[in-house]
DNA sequence: CTTAATGCAAACCGTTTGCATAGAT
DNA sequence: ATCTATGCAAACGGTTTGCATTAAG
């Protein structure tokens, strides 16, 4: 139950952030923006503003909860941080987006980073194409 | 020489635009934000407005002599189209960028995107990290 | 009762756009 | 002379913030 999580992070329990837990927990696209979990809250009898799902979601970045994405200019999407890595490839007609994970390329990575100096902290490798689906439209 | 460059990309030749593409050749740091082109250009007697260097930016991206990057939330990022492909890594404390290419990772992608039913259109991996000099400080 | 969370509207920041003026061909 | 490029200021879109109100512990 997340309402353990919340408390463990540090945040009172309260609906908006249930909310947008519970969404991130049930959405059928596993990466949402900020906007989609606004939208998907405006009819549900205790609406959450926009400015709240932002903090909400900034909050839960910071507890780690949640994993905060830049795939192109527009805006952020949000996941629930997942116990393990992954990379993604990116649908550019639908915006679909898939997971993957590649053992090989994670230590290849390991490997630039370290012969040129860097310690690491994060990376992220996005690929970006068209679906299956939108091949055939 | 530039004055050809645009010609051909079908731009009329003009003192902004030679500005640009001068400071992207001659800038120590290949990877420039409009803000920091618009700054260098501050002092250089013609000056020129921030609304035409994203302006020009723009159309020499459209004409294929400049790549953009959005490595985080913030400001793009532009550099001179390279003849090759490649990645990059880039230090979470003063910004600065470097370039690499790994082959394996290359083929890697490609054959995920084929596992995965996409047609790979573009790719972005970007290690973040804290770089040689930073890591003293 | 105390302290943190919410909603709203206003501020922000990078980027884009409308429009009148200046410049390239 | 024509048609594109520039500069400025205003608009934009996503995100953040100030402040008074409301709710959690």
């Amino acid at each position: 139950m997340s309402n353990t999580d919340l408390r463990k992070a540090g945040l009172k329990v309260t609906v908006p952030r249930l909310k947008i837990l519970e969404l991130l927990e049930n959405s059928a696209e596993k990466h949402v923006s900020a906007e989609d979990i606004y939208k998907a809250l405006m009819g549900s009898g205790d609406e959450v503003g926009l400015a709240t799902v932002y903090r909400v979601l900034t909050q839960f970045e910071a507890a780690g909860l949640v994993n905060r994405h830049n795939f192109e200019g527009g805006q952020s999407v949000f996941e629930l941080a997942d116990d393990k890595h992954h990379d993604h490839i990116v649908c550019v007609k639908c915006n679909k987006v898939e997971e993957f994970v590649d053992d090989v390329i994670e230590q290849r990575q390991d490997a630039i980073a370290e012969k040129m100096g860097f310690e690491i902290t994060d990376h992220a490798l996005n690929i970006f194409g068209i679906c299956k689906d939108c091949r055939k439209a």
